[in-house]
DNA sequence: ACTGGCTCCTGAGGGC
DNA sequence: TGCCCTCAGGAGCCAG
């Protein structure tokens, strides 16, 4: 599953590769992801050079000359070059055609992803316009928390979830962000001081740095390399641990879900 | 304005 | 061994 780590990693893997380069053509063996992939992509991107390769939140921004295609890897989705003669294999959707021979190809089984085209400005695409602070830039902190929790109700775990709130936080992360900082997960977002929004604020930041360094690792090349999560890495506290000891008291690690998620949490740790 | 529930899809894992 | 069922998960979207 990437999560905003894993994205990071393979943004930072690819654009040395990408970068400067000239895209040929678009082949799209499957067009039905999450929305259909536009017809008009490879007509448009035919002979324009890449720029940049960018990220917001867990959308990957290809920015080109003639404009800039979003990249959602979903929960199963990944991207790696390979020769563009290499025959693709099952669940291989898409190739972007570079003309030095070489395709970035995505692979997604679930197709939970998506491949967009959002013209000159991507910051005004819908799927961009409204999302929240980068968890790991300096607008994400205690007080940006505490502030848009005033008055919620909803539990603490999918309010972090929420990519107005922050963006880029999935189930494992915000599960293990939340035992870091020693809160219970169901416990209501309007409910919590300033104090502990900041030891939240600083777990999400621990938690996701963590893994990005882990990932930055074990996922150091995109040319033909099989990745492996960033969170594989890391020793997972509470996620799918139900009934099995805290790691720091060793009490019984309770699940149970949470607005459509389970929710892992130390019942003596967290409160 | 919030909140919760639904949806897309496939592969993994459990039960028998 | 194999089949069937259930579930997980990102996140947009909609109904109440």
């Amino acid at each position: 599953m990437p999560e905003l780590p894993e994205v990071e990693t393979a943004r930072r893997g690819l654009a040395p590769h990408l970068v400067g380069r000239r895209i040929a053509a678009v082949r799209v063996r499957q067009r039905r992801l999450r929305w259909p992939v536009p017809a008009g992509l490879g007509r448009r991107l035919a002979g324009a050079a890449v720029e940049a390769l960018e990220r917001r939140a867990k959308y990957l921004l290809l920015r080109t000359e003639a404009g800039t295609v979003l990249l959602h890897l979903g929960m199963s989705g990944s991207l790696r070059l390979v020769p563009a003669a290499l025959p693709p294999e099952r669940h291989e959707h898409l190739d972007l055609v570079l003309e030095d021979g070489r395709a970035l190809r995505l692979r997604d089984p679930r197709r939970f992803g998506a491949v967009l085209w959002a013209g000159r400005r991507p910051e005004a695409h819908p799927l961009l316009a409204g999302l929240g602070p980068e968890p790991l830039g300096p607008h994400f902190h205690g007080e940006h928390l505490h502030r848009l929790a005033r008055g919620r109700r909803v539990a603490v775990k999918p309010f972090l979830m929420d990519a107005r709130v922050v963006v880029g936080l999935g189930n494992i992360y915000a599960t293990e962000a939340l035992f870091l900082a020693g809160v219970d997960p169901r416990r209501p977002a309007g409910k919590l001081s300033l104090g502990r929004w900041r030891r939240v604020a600083e777990a999400v930041r621990a938690v996701l740095e963590q893994a990005l360094v882990a990932g930055g690792t074990t996922l150091r090349d995109f040319v033909g390399a099989d990745g492996r999560p960033g969170w594989f890495a890391r020793e997972l506290a509470v996620y799918g641990r139900a009934g099995q000891p805290c790691p720091r008291c060793g009490t019984a690690i309770r699940c149970a879900r949470l607005g459509q998620r389970s929710s892992c949490w130390c019942p003596r740790c967290q409160r």
